[in-house]
DNA sequence: GGTAGACCTGGACGC
DNA sequence: GCGTCCAGGTCTACC
């Protein structure tokens, strides 16, 4: 009888990175509704944001955590110097790494309330197609199914539950976006957004660039498929552009239930736009770390949150 | 340029 | 358990 070999499964790849000084992992990944959403899962207990990333030679677990000022990313498998690579650009996009604390100075000296909590870091995708394809599901759409069709995407179209690429949804049937990932009517536009990007008809470098004029950028994303004013701010935000809002229900209610305003909802939205002004360059970021703050005023710290239950129910219109 | 209605889904509600 | 109503942003047709 041959003797028995050891079967040691090989190491996983694990990653350092040292982010801003003034980075908070629990505090700058629980600042967004995405870290709710599917393939990312913060675990309350670990403190800990697990995902699988698409990378070049297949899907990887990682696991983020930072035990000190250091930031340590822990892969299922090991990874090919190229793919580590990859990985550190994805997670840096994931966590805004690039926003380093001169940025947070400039805000914070445009908006002194939030310096103390040293909140200037809003959570968003690895790719700009997964934060593209988020914003869809969140519009006309309550929260609940926001969550399940970024669960049902990753389920039944990402490979070994990574989100899917442009090229695997471009290839995606309409049956199958509306029959098992319950995207509804946002299937057509969905496909036809995944074409453009897999297609390179969408030119990232111009709309990353700090050159691309706010309104130039605004104007190219409203003519993008399922693509309003609503998503177009939204998605300026993604890209690292604050100067503005993106209005939508949430926002009005706010306006009413914290802020006070009255009249109808054309007015409030005008009385909106005026009062987040001052806040130039920074007025999304002002705007989301008020509506942030009166979630977590009514459900706690949002890096406590379950996410089975609050994570399901923490639009403003449940809370009140 | 402004407005009305359709588009889907899932939760809430009434029976 | 079933049927009905409603919320949610974008798109199209129409004025």
């Amino acid at each position: 009888m041959p003797a028995r070999q050891a079967t040691r499964k090989p190491a996983g790849t694990r990653l350092t990175i040292t982010p801003p000084a003034d980075f908070d992992l629990a505090r700058d990944v629980c600042s967004y509704g995405y870290f709710i959403l599917a393939p990312n899962h913060w675990s309350v207990a670990d403190q800990t944001l697990t995902r699988v990333l698409h990378l070049s030679d297949g899907p990887a677990t990682c696991v983020i955590a930072q035990p000190k000022d250091k930031l340590s990313i822990r892969f299922d498998r090991a990874l090919s110097p190229a793919e580590r690579n990859e990985a550190k650009k994805q997670t840096s996009r994931m966590l805004r790494l690039n926003e380093g604390e001169s940025h947070s100075k400039a805000f914070h000296t445009v908006d002194k309330r939030w310096r103390n909590p040293g909140r200037a870091r809003l959570f968003r995708s690895p790719t700009l197609f997964e934060d593209v394809i988020k914003t869809v599901t969140s519009c006309n759409v309550a929260w609940p199914s926001t969550v399940n069709m970024n669960t049902q995407l990753c389920r039944h179209i990402g490979v070994g539950g990574a989100f899917p690429t442009a090229q695997k949804m471009a290839r995606t049937r309409l049956g199958t976006l509306r029959g098992r990932c319950r995207v509804g009517y946002r299937d057509q536009r969905m496909i036809d957004l995944a074409k453009l990007f897999a297609k390179g008809q969408i030119d990232e470098p111009w709309l990353k660039s700090p050159k691309t004029p706010d309104d130039d950028l605004f104007k190219f994303l409203v003519s993008l498929p399922g693509i309003g004013p609503y998503a177009a701010g939204n998605i300026m935000q993604l890209l690292g552009r604050y100067s503005r809002l993106a209005i939508d229900t949430e926002t009005v209610r706010h306006g009413k239930a914290v802020l006070g305003m009255t009249g109808t909802d054309r007015q409030i939205t005008k009385k909106l736009e005026a009062h987040y002004e001052p806040f130039g360059d920074f007025k999304f970021k002002s705007y989301w770390f008020e509506l942030w703050d009166f979630y977590e005023s009514k459900r706690g710290p949002a890096h406590l949150w379950d996410r089975e239950g609050v994570g399901k129910t923490f639009t403003a219109a449940q809370l009140q």
